[in-house]
DNA sequence: CCAAAAGTGTTACAAGTACACCCATGA
DNA sequence: TCATGGGTGTACTTGTAACACTTTTGG
């Protein structure tokens, strides 16, 4: 029995989330699209093996991972009996060029939108669902989507993003109102430029705030 | 590498929240406290692996089933490497008399509370909180703590198990007003017996209805 | 001066919280 | 008749949801 991690690797490109995906080589499935991911090394962890693999096979830098689910059907892969130890990785935009990755020759960005018309490997179809699933749920409760955008921000930005992650069933002017009455966000010196329309006030998430209200019981929740 | 399941099994007894856990008889940690569990098959999966060697072990019934995190560090387990699929079952009072069971010898039933005065095997402590920390937060927003309650039950019983999950932060009337507007406490024509006091009337979770409910973007929120 | 995106408040309604007394029963 | 646990309602506070116009800017 062997163990690999596999990784649903989301970017936020052009107002769309995106999924990291790698076309295949070789059999099986050959010429479809997978998650990367691979064996787990025997001086490793798994989160370390993701870390490895992702780095090897696309070259991105991951802002957060986390373990999504342990998939051990007994034919998962055609091949042998393989478990998968599936996580979910957010890169922000400074890491998501793949032009400028050496190993990135068959790996793209895919929308999320358009994930049902690809060919996809293996369970992974699967994997990526649950992924989306737990992105959604995650994203409510815990300030994850940060992740997801540059360190600075307009208002706009995240509203959009909160927007394509959960599907557009936000009112713009209480999303704003919420997510300002944190006070969490540190407005920056900058603003927004070479655009159409008035510029938007950029804003930074801070973090350390977040984590000291945190261990005061404090609940981040949209 | 070897692949292995354990399980935090818990059971709602004498008022309090209590964990199934097994004196080994052998090296490492003899005459520790350890999770049941063990290796996977090639044939099974996962789920497969804990509902078997639970019943081999300990021969309880579960109610409910849900994987909880895969542990991997490398040193975990201080024969060889093995990573560690870790699940949590709830069992309810039908099914969890281990006097009935014949492998259960060295098989026993520990208060949630007293968990830090108890020698534990393994990286044990750490999956129990994980698993605990889980159903706490679950508990909230499923509604899992029936499977912890025999089928009828009073909403003394209900409102006490949420008090010994949670940790006592509720008001009981407004407990009861929630859980009652649901509409899913299907009112039986028994009452309790047997004890002191005015007789409460006895409550049976509907499931069927909460499926439909749940179809239609209902969630269950304490 | 126009097109595009940013920014900003109020009101109505729903939900949550806090809180205390009477009821039924068997011993 | 008393001790024990069961059952119930209201007022207040807080949070959520709905909703539209003005400002800034570059072209």
């Amino acid at each position: 029995m062997k163990v690999a991690v596999d990784a649903v690797v989301f970017a936020y490109i052009n107002k769309e989330l995106n999924i990291l995906l790698i076309e295949r080589a070789f059999e099986p499935f050959k010429g479809k699209l997978s998650l990367a991911g691979g064996f787990i090394n025997e001086n490793e962890t798994a989160d370390q093996a993701v870390i490895r693999k992702l780095k090897e096979e696309t070259n991105v830098k991951l802002n957060y991972l986390e373990q999504l689910f342990t998939f051990t059907d007994v034919d998962r892969d055609p091949r042998e009996r393989i478990i998968s130890i599936a996580y979910y990785a957010l890169i922000n935009p400074t890491n998501h060029n793949l032009e400028a990755n050496i190993h990135a020759k068959d790996v793209n960005w895919y929308p999320v939108s358009k994930l049902e018309y690809l060919p996809i490997a293996f369970d992974h179809y699967k994997i990526i669902n649950y992924g989306i699933t737990r992105l959604k749920n995650k994203v409510i409760y815990e300030p994850i989507g940060f992740e997801l955008l540059p360190k600075y921000f307009s208002m706009s930005d995240l509203y959009d993003l909160y927007c394509a992650i959960l599907g557009n069933n936000l009112d713009r002017r209480n999303f704003i109102k919420k997510i300002t009455s944190f006070g969490l966000l540190k407005k920056t010196k900058f603003k927004t430029k070479g655009h159409i329309g008035r510029r938007a006030q950029l804003f930074e998430f801070d973090q350390k705030k977040y984590e000291k209200l945190k261990l005061n019981g404090f609940k981040f929740d949209i």
